[in-house]
DNA sequence: TAGCAAATGAGAATCATTTGCAAAAAGGAG
DNA sequence: CTCCTTTTTGCAAATGATTCTCATTTGCTA
């Protein structure tokens, strides 16, 4: 787990920091989508000094070497993954917030086509859907 | 053309401006993908008066009545556009910041899969690629 | 262990978007 | 067309998210 973090900080001549460390177990012991204020707050749990700019920019050193994924969830902020094992995407219910995570062979596809019609090179995909969750469609207004 | 607008502002009970009409001409015109600045620097060519708060409450309003769609393509700011006639998906180059619309048929299908299987309603579908465009890719650092 | 470059903390700065409020304008009734 | 009510606007200040500056600390290598 830390290994893969290490190995990947020290192919790219980056230091392993605590805080990046920090940073890093908070993503992994979390399997939500938390956002750069809620990293902050976790990671403040185990070390109360670091700051929010650090989590900031290190969320971003990670998502440079490829070890964390940005998602814009349709709220002003972003919110952040480790990135997964096998690709996936996601919904977010407008009434409650609840996100569904979903796969899709059929996208990669089109996005391979597409790749080779166009010549393009990807480098991320992302698919966000937003509506109604079963709940929150079935329930009357109170 | 601005009929649409007229009809569907009227349908929600809405006022039909000046304002909300120029804005709806500038996105009309530009068949661009428009950051909220460039749609208030256009309307103001027109209206020196336009405020980018209007601009920003109308473009907030367009969107709630369907006509117009947000896109977060990667940069930290919206982009916006008059809701097409066929749904696209959108390709940023990481480089040049080209943008290559694009349909594939395939995703919707997925997406109706999805929707059915988990019994979502969905409202809206953003795919986003980045990446590098062809030529991006093919030429030497300088 | 010493030395240097990279990383951090704290706070200010910047960028994007929203809000409060008084003044202006739209739409309906007469 | 005029009056009235309610919505919308402009402006400026406020908020929220993210980045930057700079003095200080820390990781890494020799
Ligand atoms: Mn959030
Ligand atoms: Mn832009
Ligand atoms: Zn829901
Ligand atoms: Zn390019």
């Amino acid at each position: 787990m830390t290994e893969r973090l290490v190995s990947m900080l020290r192919a790219s001549d980056l230091r392993v920091t605590r805080q990046r460390q920090l940073v890093w177990e908070v993503l992994q012991q979390s399997h939500e989508h938390l956002d750069a204020e809620a990293v902050h707050t976790c990671a403040k749990a185990r070390d109360p000094n670091i700051s929010l700019a650090t989590v900031y920019r290190t969320l971003a050193t990670l998502k440079e070497v490829g070890l964390v994924e940005e998602h814009r969830l349709g709220e002003e902020h972003a919110h952040f993954e480790i990135v997964p094992q096998t690709p996936h995407y996601h919904f977010t219910c407008q009434a409650c917030g609840c996100i569904i995570e979903f796969d899709a062979p059929q996208v990669m596809q089109a996005v391979r086509e597409l790749s080779k019609r166009e010549d393009l090179l990807i480098q991320h995909v992302h698919l966000f859907l937003n509506g109604l969750c079963s709940q929150c469609q079935h329930q009357q207004e109170g």
